[in-house]
DNA sequence: AAGTTAGTTCTTAAAATTATGAACTAATGA
DNA sequence: TCATTAGTTCATAATTTTAAGAACTAACTT
């Protein structure tokens, strides 16, 4: 496969972030070697030999990765194997799905709201403030996300 | 310490959005019961007590809640006893802090782009797109939590 | 000086997560 | 038909995370 030393240092750090950011080990390395990567397409029997892990371990990535959409893959005719590769424009996909899990705590924050009893109502102003701002979040970011792309398309 | 079953069921909602965020299972749920409970500052046997955890896992918790700034303390004179409370205007800082975390990652995709050798170009573009509107958000965030404070003044 | 209070620390245990290797399957090829 | 390829599944092992409980400390009280 022949990584280079740069490279092997750099999928382990993407794998760390990914790991931080909830993804299984395993996982996280397949997300860094398949960015990192020279080649777009990569194997089963690639991954499970660049990242020296065992064939159970890249099953259960990948299939992992494929539920989660992070990856794709495509095959030839003739070919029985399957390429593996990143599902790049998902990241605008993963940028929503960040937006509904907020919008999901947002629902929980209204139902505190109603549920606990302070006796100073002043106390409510702060958590009323945090659910305007997730609300105002929710309803700005798609237009943000629509300005970047007219903005980028022009250049 | 009294809680509806109510505010007990959504400490565990509360809890468990927060584990999924990385947070470990008992501070979650001291985050669920500080936001639900109906006195804004509890002490450390009143969390104790209401979550039915071992001192330790309360200190432990407090302990970490404290260093990643969720929680803060209050005292008062000839009281020993500690008071907890929810750090509330802390919703600005950790949303700071979340597009920190996009940044670093967006450092990390800038040396991927250095390092990996990609046959055809225009393999980079999808991630150089993705750069790009990382940067844009990095950008345009804080202008939007600026825009919300100046509508939310208003009314 | 002896006891209380408000926690902390440490050892250990329980639980959850992750990875392994071997055995398996299903399709293809010789 | 037998072998090979491209994986999957399963039982087990290793590692990590989390919590418990008991012993401890440091400050205050009586």
């Amino acid at each position: 496969m022949n990584l280079t030393d740069q490279q092997r240092t750099l999928i382990e750090q993407i794998g760390v972030w990914h790991e931080n950011n909830g993804i299984q080990p395993a996982a996280a390395r397949v997300m860094g070697l398949m960015i990192v990567s020279d080649k777009r397409e990569l194997t089963f029997d690639e991954i499970t030999e660049a990242l020296s892990i065992s064939k159970s371990a890249t099953s259960n990535a990948l299939n992992l990765l494929l539920r989660t959409e992070h990856l794709e893959y495509i095959t030839f005719p003739g070919d029985r194997k399957r390429y593996f590769k990143m599902k790049i424009s998902n990241w605008r996909e993963a940028f929503t799905r960040k937006i509904d899990d907020l919008t999901g705590f947002n629902v929980l924050l209204r139902q505190v709201l109603e549920v606990r009893n302070r006796n100073c109502d002043e106390s409510d102003e702060g958590l009323q403030d945090f659910i305007s701002f997730l609300d105002y979040l929710h309803q700005e970011l798609p237009n943000l996300l629509a300005k970047w792309e007219e903005q980028n398309k022009k250049s």
